[in-house]
DNA sequence: TCGTAATCGAGACGGTACGTCTTGTCTTAGC
DNA sequence: GCTAAGACAAGACGTACCGTCTCGATTACGA
């Protein structure tokens, strides 16, 4: 029989201390050099605590995430009426965020351990991927409904060309990530590569 | 003063062992359980020898990555004068390739490392991404001379929408990789976002 | 403040399979080509058990040593009340003991370490010498109040006559280590050099 | 056909430079610390033309060591009628010669090595140890013949019991060389241990 | 109110990779 | 044709971390 941990006797400090130690260690040391080992040390915590609670360096990354950048989502996309600028507005805050250590580098290990595990890929789609997307799916919609956007267009497409070069952007270094940037990739993305 | 290599001195039979062992490796135990040993092993070479002429476990991967990858790159993007059905094809054809594991895991293998490597990132886009972006620029700008393409578009924007979403998919697994996904993007991405 | 680590922590079986194993090792490869990487494989423990609880090869083979040879060690040199044939029977002893091959290689592991190290030196001294001695002093001072050692006579150099030849012949192979040879040298040192 | 050295074509600088390098860096280094890799780059020579010459650090050591010591050694131990102060003379000139740290670190160098290698003590036995020997066994004979050493003292015995025991506590350090413990040594091995 | 059982910090354990070093052989230029 | 220089396969060095384990001490539950 195995034993399974009963999460009621679950200490949340030290499950509280572990996750945010993991975002200032990764943001210190950076990934590669983010050990378990040493994530328990600084959060003064056993290696066998962590090792209870989370399968997976993978893992524990990802609810550090979680709770790390979760806490201060949106519960929805701005909708002023004006579907440029809201797309606009919500893709430079995502910029200014990736400006920050902690954040760029937590997202950096967690996008990291997503590329490798397929089974932390799953977990990544069904409970940030699909929330995010569905946010956004709602407000382009929302501009369907208003003629600010194409009836035929396939709204997980339209997602992608809006948020993947932003995001592609930022993981490869390919160039910097300014605000004339998203601007500029909004504006194509609505108005079409083909001249009209 | 370190003592640098004599590149003339290099056995070129060792080189090329380790680079396609690279490959074949992390085909079969995937980037988590690369080692630098375990590539020595496998080659028949001994440690010293990777260590000798790559600084990192990331820059043999990326020179191993080219050596595989860049053999049977094309020169150009082709160009029958209908840019749609041109851009689908290559995007099919990557699509294609990254069914292959062997290429799927070097590919990501490759992007993991420079994902948390400033280094070896700036090489990779000096050595990989702007020869590539060039002959798409090129390949655009015959576009916009022949009329299919307007004449206001950022190149490098519309290269990051069109090339975009598709590795963005591939890295985070966030949809199946169809031939009809890469036809919607194209479409889509010509024709833009807005009703017309 | 280095961390020390806690003896009560210490797994004894690990400790004694290493000591045991240490002495089989020399005993079958030599000192030239004994490793603590092969101990730690021949005695099924990982290196770093071994770095834990030993600063140095030599400090390991000295405790080998000890618990190899100390177990079976005599707390005290005979007294028949004939003070040659005594030196004799422990010197003969001695030779025996040289001539089992793991006892052998052991000592000359241990004698190679202490050549090279000042603190094992030290801790030879004090810890192997310093109690032989003493219990060879013992019983130089009995056979004083016998009569049948001078009075003026140095305990200490007396000591080195009677030892030192053997231990040396055996270091350096200058001849071959036989009963008659430790019998001369024992009558030899009684009686001394000069005519009388 | 295997190509034998012809000593006849031998670089005798380098074999200098060697020889002499190998003395100053065990001086320096010690024994622990000497590698043949050192010597080459030290002397500003090739590897390879070390191992074409000699067959082990060993032989090399030995070698140098002969080159270092040899070149000042007495062809015949000094006879002024006197024993006891000849021999006290001889034994504290080897004790001051110890206290050069080179020619210790390379007497100590050579030891070990002879220590673990059968056919390098052989080597030293017959170029060595026996000519010294038979330097002492002459002036010993001179003695019997003079009437102050008995006539049938072991000669060999006599050698071991009044060079031994310096050698011995050089080695293994058990106590301070001095000239007084010479003094002692020799006294003591010519007029014997027992009361007369 | 008191066991008792699971959790906790700590860290030893068997493994294994790290990146460096040396070994003894082999190869390449240069004198 | 030997030299110096140094690349090569091999493998040990001592360190770090992995994931498992064992240890007392602490904590919270249910009897």
């Amino acid at each position: 029989m195995t034993a399974v941990p009963d999460p009621n006797r679950r200490n949340d400090a030290a499950r509280r201390a572990i996750l945010s130690t993991a975002i200032d260690l990764v943001g210190e040391v950076g990934y590669a050099k983010l050990t378990i080992q040493g994530i328990a040390r600084a959060a003064g915590v056993g290696k066998q605590t962590i090792y209870r609670w989370w399968s997976s360096k993978g893992s524990l990354l990802f609810d550090a995430f979680l709770a790390f950048a979760g806490d201060g989502e949106a519960a929805a996309l701005p909708d002023t009426g004006d579907l440029a600028a809201d797309l606009k507005l919500v893709l430079r805050a995502t910029v200014d965020e990736l400006d920050d250590p902690r954040y760029d580098q937590a997202m950096r290990a967690m996008h990291v351990e997503i590329v490798n595990d397929h089974l932390l890929a799953a977990e990544y789609v069904l409970r940030l991927d699909q929330p995010m997307r569905e946010l956004k799916r709602t407000r382009l919609r929302a501009a369907q409904r208003a003629g600010q956007l194409a009836d035929d267009v396939e709204l997980d497409v339209a997602i992608d060309m809006l948020f993947g070069p932003v995001l592609n952007r930022w993981l490869q270094r390919t160039g910097p990530l300014t605000h004339d940037y998203v601007d500029q990739v909004v504006d194509t993305a609505l108005r079409g590569l083909q001249p009209r």
